[in-house]
DNA sequence: ATGGTTGGCATCCAA
C-alpha cells in the first residue's frame, strides 16, 4: 500500500498537476491539505472519472482537507466534533483497506504570541485528545498531512535562525513529541537522516526551491506496526519544480504490510 | 528593519 500526502495550497488551481501525479505515481491513498474550496465546488467529477474515489471535507477561501483513493474509502470522520473547533476544515479520518488514515493540515500559527499560535498549541492538545479516543496505537494508522512543525533544526534551512520562531517554537515541539510519544514513528527518518530534505518552500523567498531553502513540515507518521513494515519513505520534488506549483510538494511511503 | 510571492476573494487575509 502506498501513501502519499500533498499540500496543493488549492486544489482548483493544482487540479491537473494532481491528477497527472496521481497517474504517474499510482498511489493507494493520497491526502490533500489546503484545498481551499467547499465541498460543493470541490471538482469531484474529474477524479471520479479516472476511478478515484474521494472524502472531502472543505470550506470557503482557507484550509480544506481530502483523501484520493484508489480503494473504497469507510468510517469517514471530519474535524473532531468538539463545539471549540466548529468551522476550521483541517481533519479528515478514515480508514482504507484496513489501515485508519488521519490526515491534517495543522494551524500554521502565524507568529508567536499571537491568537493564532495560540489556537495551534490548542490544536495539538485537542487533536491528542482526539487519538487517545479514536485510535490504537497498535493498530495499523497513518497520521499524515501538513504539520506546520519541523521536527528538528535538521529539518529546516538556515537554522539555527528559524529557532522559537513559528514551526520551531519549544511549545508546539513539546506537543509534537507528546503526539509522536502516543505512538508514532516519523516513517521518512526511519531511512533517511540529516539536513536539506524538505517539502516546502516559501514563494516569498526568491529561487527558494532552487536554492533549497526549505523545511520538511509535511510528514508520514505510522503506528508501530506501520512502522515496522514500512519499505520506503521519500520526499518528491517534482511537483515544486513543475509550472505554477504549489509551495508544498509530496511525501510518499510504501507499507508492505496491506 | 524589511521585503519578497501566491491563492481566494474582495479590494485584504492567510500562508
Amino acid at each position: 500500500m502506498i501513501v502519499a500526502t500533498l499540500n496543493v495550497n488549492s486544489i482548483r488551481m493544482r487540479l491537473d498537476a494532481v491528477l497527472e501525479w496521481l497517474a504517474e505515481n499510482e498511489p493507494d491513498v493520497l491526502a490533500l491539505q489546503e484545498t481551499k474550496v467547499p465541498d460543493d465546488k470541490f471538482p469531484l467529477a474529474e477524479f471520479e472519472e479516472l476511478g478515484w474515489q474521494v472524502a472531502i471535507h472543505g470550506q470557503k477561501s482557507y484550509n480544506g482537507v481530502a483523501l484520493v483513493s484508489r480503494h473504497p474509502i469507510a468510517n469517514v470522520r471530519t474535524g473532531f466534533g468538539d463545539p471549540l473547533f466548529p468551522e476550521d476544515c483541517r481533519l479528515l479520518a478514515a480508514e482504507v483497506e484496513g489501515v485508519t488514515i488521519l490526515n491534517t493540515y495543522v494551524p500554521n500559527g502565524t507568529a508567536v504570541g499571537t491568537d493564532k499560535f495560540a489556537y495551534k498549541l490548542a490544536w495539538l492538545d485537542r487533536f491528542l485528545v482526539y487519538l487517545r479516543a479514536h485510535v490504537d496505537p497498535g493498530a495499523p494508522a497513518v497520521w499524515l498531512g501538513d504539520m506546520n512543525i519541523a521536527p528538528t533544526q535538521d529539518d529546516v534551512w538556515g537554522s539555527p535562525k528559524h529557532e522559537g520562531k513559528i514551526g520551531r517554537h519549544k511549545e508546539e515541539l513539546a506537543r509534537l513529541e507528546a503526539l509522536l510519544a502516543w505512538g508514532w514513528t516519523d516513517l521518512f527518518r526511519k531511512f533517511t537522516q540529516g539536513p536539506g530534505h524538505y517539502t516546502f518552500w516559501d514563494y516569498v523567498i526568491p529561487r527558494s526551491f532552487e536554492n533549497n531553502l526549505g523545511w520538511r513540515i509535511d510528514h508520514i507518521y505510522g503506528t508501530a506496526p506501520v512502522a515496522s513494515a514500512c519499505s520506503r519513505c521519500e520526499i518528491d520534488p517534482s511537483l515544486r519544480q513543475a509550472p505554477k506549483p504549489s509551495d508544498h510538494t509530496a511525501v510518499v511511503a510504501r507499507l508492505i504490510s496491506s
